[in-house]
DNA sequence: GTTCCACAGGAAAAGATGGTCG
DNA sequence: CGACCATCTTTTCCTGTGGAAC
């Protein structure tokens, strides 16, 4: 007979290491955080607010600090009557142009029911829409816009919005800009005018350093973890993959959330530090599913094309072998297949998602090249491949072939 | 020293798709 | 319906690259 039984050797409230959680207080960002609210003063002095530019990598803070200062904001400007403050908060991820940031807007804002399309529109007529329901909401309005380098280049809104006051699109609502950004770059591609205004007030946050990282990951693990859930060695060891990786306290916490799953599929009693090397390379699996699950038709039949070759154990391999591998698929599936600057271009996407690497080749008269291999195991990209492809046999072919070679 | 191979990757334009509006 | 609109993928055309061969 099945049976549910509850297991909490390990954790005590995990959610407290995932996404969403939002801890009593800040731990490493004092600094930041007393710069962030010099940046914010305005707002409760019932001035125009700030335009303020936060960028750094992910998981340094940015968005927890965000929403921790804006919800003491939000408290504290209950005291003042002649303020009446809003906070509308958007993720950019998936949105990436002023378009369908502006229609993100006008949709948040809009009761349910009313919302308009994510296409169809003429920019302009967008963000009038956006004006008119700003208007409606009146006081000062803060808009976050978290991961605002998704954009791209595509940086209108950013130009207008600061600017709808004095360009008569809004009468009494006062808005100001919280943009959120990863990329270093972004803030340099920004037209100057825009960068002139959004970037008013710029805070950066640094990455996490290895000791900053363990008591960020000590103050969670209190709430998170039983007491004796975990071993010794294992905080520092999650913060010191974390910090000579990216410096992020989200990499840390996943680690570290993951290295307590193991553990207790294991039935082990506490999270030891193979737990962590487990967790370390699940994490990255999961990182390429990711990636694999958004790609097209042609994408994934370019990385089917290298995962042939690998079989065959003739990568690294150069993009015209590949494009002849994939052109056979492309035959076998009934697909028409793509020119050669289309299928490097799927490669070169590939490459960025780390799913490929690739060496450059420097051989002169025999020109410059790229040999693209794997950059994951094997079977994973195969497994992948056979839940998103209707290339049965040919999957199982691949398999064949790469069991008679024992490729891995 | 110059040329030239055979590729990388930028830019622009063309199509396809899925939407609004009068 | 037809005129527009935004966006995504793909094609076309192009420039850049670095050492071997001339």
């Amino acid at each position: 007979m099945p049976r549910f039984e509850r297991k909490q050797n390990i954790f005590r409230n995990k959610d407290a290491l995932g996404e969403s959680y939002q801890p009593e207080r800040i731990e490493e960002r004092d600094d930041e955080i007393e710069a962030y609210m010099d940046a914010l003063q305005p707002i409760i002095d019932g001035w125009e607010p700030n335009n303020v530019f936060l960028y750094g990598n992910t998981g340094v803070g940015k968005t927890a600090v965000t929403d921790f200062l804006l919800d003491v904001l939000q408290e504290d400007v209950t005291e003042y009557d002649d303020v009446d403050l809003s906070v509308l908060s958007v993720n950019c991820k998936t949105l990436n142009s002023s378009y369908q940031v502006a229609v993100e807007l006008v949709n948040t804002l809009r009761p349910a029911g009313a919302e308009i399309s994510t296409t169809g529109y003429p920019q302009q007529t967008v963000f009038k829409k956006l004006y008119s329901e700003l208007e409606a909401l009146g006081g000062t309005v803060v808009i976050v816009l978290d991961e605002i380098d998704s954009i791209g280049d595509r940086d209108e809104l950013l130009y207008e919005l600061p600017r709808a006051r004095s360009n008569g699109y809004l009468e009494t609502t006062k808005v100001g800009l919280i943009g959120i950004s990863n990329d270093f770059k972004f803030r340099e591609q920004l037209d100057p005018r825009v960068q002139d205004t959004l970037c008013e007030r710029e805070l950066q946050f640094p990455p996490y350093e290895a000791s900053e990282l363990t008591n960020i990951l000590e103050s969670r693990a209190e709430v998170a973890i039983t007491e004796d859930g975990c071993d010794g060695g294992v905080l520092n060891l999650c913060a010191a993959l974390a910090a000579r990786d990216s410096g992020s306290a989200r990499q840390a916490l996943d680690l570290l959330r993951l290295a307590g799953e193991v553990a207790e599929n294991n039935d082990d009693d506490a999270i030891r530090e193979h737990h962590v090397d487990q967790a370390r390379s699940k994490l990255e699996q999961e990182r390429v599913e990711e990636g694999m699950r958004e790609l097209t038709t042609h994408g994934r039949l370019a990385l089917l094309a290298v995962v042939s070759k690998a079989a065959k154990e003739s990568t690294p391999c150069r993009t015209r072998e590949l494009y002849q591998e994939y052109e056979a698929l492309c035959e076998s599936s009934g697909t028409d297949s793509l020119a050669q600057r289309s299928v490097h271009n799927h490669l070169s996407d590939l490459r960025m998602l780390g799913i490929l690497s690739a060496k450059e080749n420097r051989s002169g008269s025999r020109g410059n090249y790229y040999s693209y291999e794997l950059d994951v195991p094997f079977s994973s990209a195969v497994d992948a491949m056979a839940d998103v492809l209707y290339l049965d046999d040919e999957i199982e072919t691949i398999r064949d072939i790469a069991r008679m070679n024992s490729v891995v």
